[in-house]
RNA sequence: CGGGGUGUAGCUCAGCCUGGUAGAGCACCACGUUCGGGACGUGGGGGUCGUGAGUUCGAAUCUCGCCACCCCGACCA
């Protein structure tokens, strides 16, 4: 590809909506512009990296025996209306009427359409498993969209979605599924992990995430430093800590602490060590307790997890924070003044509160704390339970080492979907018995196009992106020195360049006759990973400049016998 | 959804407070010089100042409405 036709849009100058790297470097060097907030058009620059990732991850499915389709990104409500998520979707799906009124939404996810598919057309249990993928545009309506492609709205997905006679059937897909998405990771050149994930409120038993490592990612994960065990952060359990109840050291006391109404303020304002420190706090119990609220303790500098949280049987699901008057009304105190001692709600202590000695923590009466609180002599010891979010340094659940705190952007999610689906959408099939059976599914997703932004922010310096090399846009990069002036240059650069696509090199051959300082920054701000340079200093000696992006030192190669010179360079 | 901010040339921004002929740098076009790490000179093209009302002799500038975009928050005791 010749640049002079090819059409570089790089920028000198930062796009000042963009805050992360990838997102200002895909500007800058031209891969995508912004149509509106959170859609972008991608240029041919930035095109060619998004059909590398594609093609990656077509050939592993097809590798694997899945069969691509393409369904509509249209689809009708009344689908949606089946499986209850018209409603329960949100505000994320934009929904559309066509000139009759009828009403649609434009797919943000197709379990609905492609299990509607099958429905209609598989019948007997001798036809599964069978798995179906496509690569396709989605759209949610994201509350927040931001980072470019890496959290816009209008994206490219590739989604699979597997049907099984049974759960084991699904259960083998799925891990098979897990090798092929390690696979295409692995193909992709970045550094990736995958993790257990939370199955949420859909359902089913199995759910790994795969996670591109880089410290700007959105999700944080955890992983133990002495064995495989990789989570979610959302997600990752606690083993509990090692260690007695300590001795009370301190008497109990009631402090005036009219200037505390947070954990920050007590330990700011009163001198309380932040690990001395209990948190209460008051969620809604679940319907049918004897009690209204449940109260949670974790200590002062931790993090409720919701989810640990919710999965309480005393604790109403969805999680539900009482609200200030609700608190008021239960406790006769404000939530700043908030304290297990005379607490009369059922109490859940996290596992690490309860060996906890000499503590501080509100007094159920605003403007006063208690100091000096200790378990059993103060205050009946709770219910025990792991609630709080991992943190680096906690005891892995698998027993083996520690936890260790990684981000991570998420790529991939696959998920045993069950017969959520199949079942309220009625898709059956008959069994070897003769009996219909509601079949079991699997979801596979991929953000094709978010893969493109996690590779640039896992791979970038202060000059640009450096592409691994089986995404990036070129191969190689020829630039020509002065081959304006110089024929010499210009017939030299013209014939390797010929011989190189005779090779079947992607070489993108800056022909713009711009000085080279120009040039050398817009190969190094796209990124290409193999440069070489032709001028006169070279032709004399019968030799090329070549170098790595990912280097700063030149290097030579003869100009006899080039093009496998330059071949063995490239991966 | 709540809070904050910004809309002026393709991009980055100044001008607005204190109303009076719309600016700079980069980019673009022409010519010349230059040519191994974002050159220089001369000349030139390009903006109904987001939009609609209002105030005023006069509005980019003041007032109000609307729209768009960006940021922060939506784990708080």
């Amino acid at each position: 590809m010749k640049a002079s036709t090819f059409h570089l849009f790089t920028t000198r100058e930062t796009p000042a909506e963009a805050e992360i790297a990838s997102h200002q470097l895909m500007l800058r060097s031209g891969m995508i512009r912004k149509l509106t907030s959170g859609i972008y058009t991608w240029t041919p620059m930035g095109l060619r990296v998004l059909r590398k990732v594609e093609a990656i991850v077509r050939d592993e499915l097809d590798k694997a025996g899945y069969l691509e389709m393409l369904m509509p990104a249209v689809q009708p409500a009344e689908l949606w209306e089946e499986t209850g998520r018209w409603e329960k979707f949100g505000a994320q799906l934009l929904k559309i009427q066509d000139r009759a009124g009828r009403h649609y939404c434009f797919g943000p996810t197709h379990e609905e359409v492609m299990t509607d598919f099958v429905r209609n057309e598989i019948r007997s249990y001798k036809q599964l498993p069978i798995t179906f993928y496509q690569i396709q545009t989605k759209f949610r309506d994201e509350i927040r969209p931001r980072f470019g492609v890496m959290r816009a709205r209008e994206f490219l997905m590739k989604d699979a979605y597997s049907f099984h006679i049974d759960h084991a059937s699904l259960d083998e897909t799925y891990w098979e599924m897990y090798q092929v998405y390690s696979r295409i990771f692995t193909r992709t050149g970045l550094k990736f992990r995958s993790v257990e994930a939370d199955s949420g409120a859909i359902g089913g038993n199995q759910s790994h995430e795969f996670h591109v490592l880089a410290d700007s990612g959105e999700d944080s994960i955890a992983f133990s430093d002495q064995s495989d065990y990789a989570s979610n952060v959302e997600l990752a359990a606690i083993a509990a800590p090692t260690g007695e109840l300590a001795a009370a050291t301190e008497e109990l006391r009631t402090v005036d602490t009219p200037d505390a109404h947070s954990i920050d303020e007590l330990v700011s304002g009163y001198g309380v060590a932040i690990d001395k420190t209990v948190k209460t706090l008051i969620v809604h119990a679940a319907e049918g307790s004897a009690a209204e609220f449940v109260a949670l303790l974790v200590r002062g500098d931790r993090v409720l997890n919701e989810i640990k949280a919710e999965r309480l049987e005393q604790v109403a699901t969805p999680l539900t924070f009482a609200s200030d008057e609700e608190i008021h009304n239960a406790v006769g105190a404000s939530p700043g003044s908030l304290g297990p001692v005379g607490l009369t709600l059922p109490v859940i202590a996290d596992q690490e509160v309860a060996l906890m000695s000499d503590f501080a923590t509100g007094a159920n009466s605003d403007n006063q704390h208690y100091f000096g609180v200790n378990w059993l002599r103060d205050v009946e010891l709770p219910e025990i339970a792991d609630i709080r979010n991992a943190v680096e340094g906690d005891n892995s659940p698998d027993g083996k080492g520690k936890l260790q705190l990684a981000r991570g952007i998420e790529v991939g999610h696959i998920f045993q979907l069950g017969t959520a689906y199949s079942e309220s959408m009625n898709a059956v099939v008959l069994g070897e018995d003769g009996k219909s059976h509601v079949m079991h599914m699997g979801c596979y997703g991929i953000g094709v196009s978010r893969i493109v932004a996690a590779a640039i922010e896992q791979n970038h310096d202060d000059r640009g992106i450096s592409w691994p090399e089986p995404i990036a846009p070129f191969q190689l990069a020829l630039l020509p020195m002065n081959a304006k002036k110089s024929h010499r240059v210009r017939e030299a650069a013209d014939q390797l360049y010929a011989d190189l696509l005779e090779a079947g090199v992607e070489v993108l051959y800056d022909d713009r006759n711009l000085r080279p300082g120009v040039m050398f920054n817009d190969i190094e701000l796209i990124g290409i990973p193999h440069r070489v340079v032709i001028g006169e200093r070279g032709l004399d000696s019968g030799v090329l400049e070549y170098r790595q992006r990912n280097n700063t030192e030149n290097g030579e190669l003869p100009l006899e016998g080039a093009v496998a010179a330059i071949l063995e360079k490239l991966l």
